[in-house]
DNA sequence: TGAAAATGGTCAAAGAAAGTCAGAATATCA
DNA sequence: TGATATTCTGACTTTCTTTGACCATTTTCA
């Protein structure tokens, strides 16, 4: 068995129907499987991504950590979707504001929250010298963070 | 836990409803928690700035002390401030972050709504070639727009 | 009044994690 | 078997924390 295999087993063998999320040291884990650190990143990005159903969070220093939090439950395969799919690479204002309007409506997100994305994908809050390929641009990698945040929300 | 965190929240806990201020003897609290008496400045300087809600005073010699002291603004205020004076043409990340932590803090806004906020001036949010620069400006707009929803939510 | 004592402040360097990324090693597959 | 994809490692980077040596200010008291 591959080591990543391992090390997947052993980090979902942590989380149990209760447990959906765990901390664990980064420097920790690779010495108890006698592997780089860094292998325990490689882990993360290929087995435990958003679309695997998980979120990482983590911090550096002192007393720093990895945890990582199980997120699966149809409103968050929908978002999931969403990011994933729907919106790619650029969208329009236009586009992200029915897109918003849709999640309030099936109250995946609060009014308050839609209100908070729209401004956050408005031409206002894009008012840069930029062009308008740019601005869709950065307004999909806009709405694909804020959903993600939603996500983990939903279950974090 | 870490050193830092254990200090912030022992002052935290000093400080209740009515309580807005808390003023301390720098030795004696590092003696308390067995670190240099420097370590108490560093919890100041990181986690009880302007940017968090206090405002810090203090006095060297013979009877001297540390003064922490909660800011209290009323939430209109404080969003005018943020809005017009505070984020200005540009903002870090780690700033940004700050001050939403206090707006949820402040029941300003919701958990729900700061994390959406977060996200949107977060690293992946801005992933586009941007430099530095431009990306804390961005951060800037995007951020007055989303604190103009939420002045706009107050009032509507 | 002026030196000593009592505080707090600053800053640089060391320490303690985690992240990144290119390239080597290994596995898979046509 | 050779090409391609996946896995692993190590050097280097970034972030956050902690300490200690030296500095500044205020009070005390001979």
């Amino acid at each position: 068995m591959r080591l990543s295999d391992s090390i997947e087993t052993f980090i979902k063998a942590l989380m149990t129907e209760e447990e959906t999320s765990v901390e664990l040291k980064r420097n920790e884990l690779a010495e108890y499987f006698g592997c780089a650190p860094s292998q325990i990143n490689y882990v993360l990005a290929t087995r435990f991504t958003l679309d695997d159903g998980y979120i990482t969070e983590s911090r550096r220093g002192g007393g720093g950590y990895i945890r990582i939090v199980r997120v699966v439950n149809s409103a968050s395969q929908q978002l999931t979707y969403l990011i994933n799919e729907r919106i790619g690479q650029a969208i329009t204002e236009a586009e992200a504001v029915r897109l918003i309007a849709q999640l309030v409506e099936r109250k995946m997100i609060t009014p308050g929250e839609g209100g908070i994305m729209r401004a956050a994908v408005s031409a206002p809050a894009l008012s840069l010298p930029m062009t308008d390929a740019m601005k869709d641009a950065q307004r999909a990698r806009s709405l694909k963070a804020m959903l993600t945040a939603v996500v983990r929300q939903a279950r974090g």
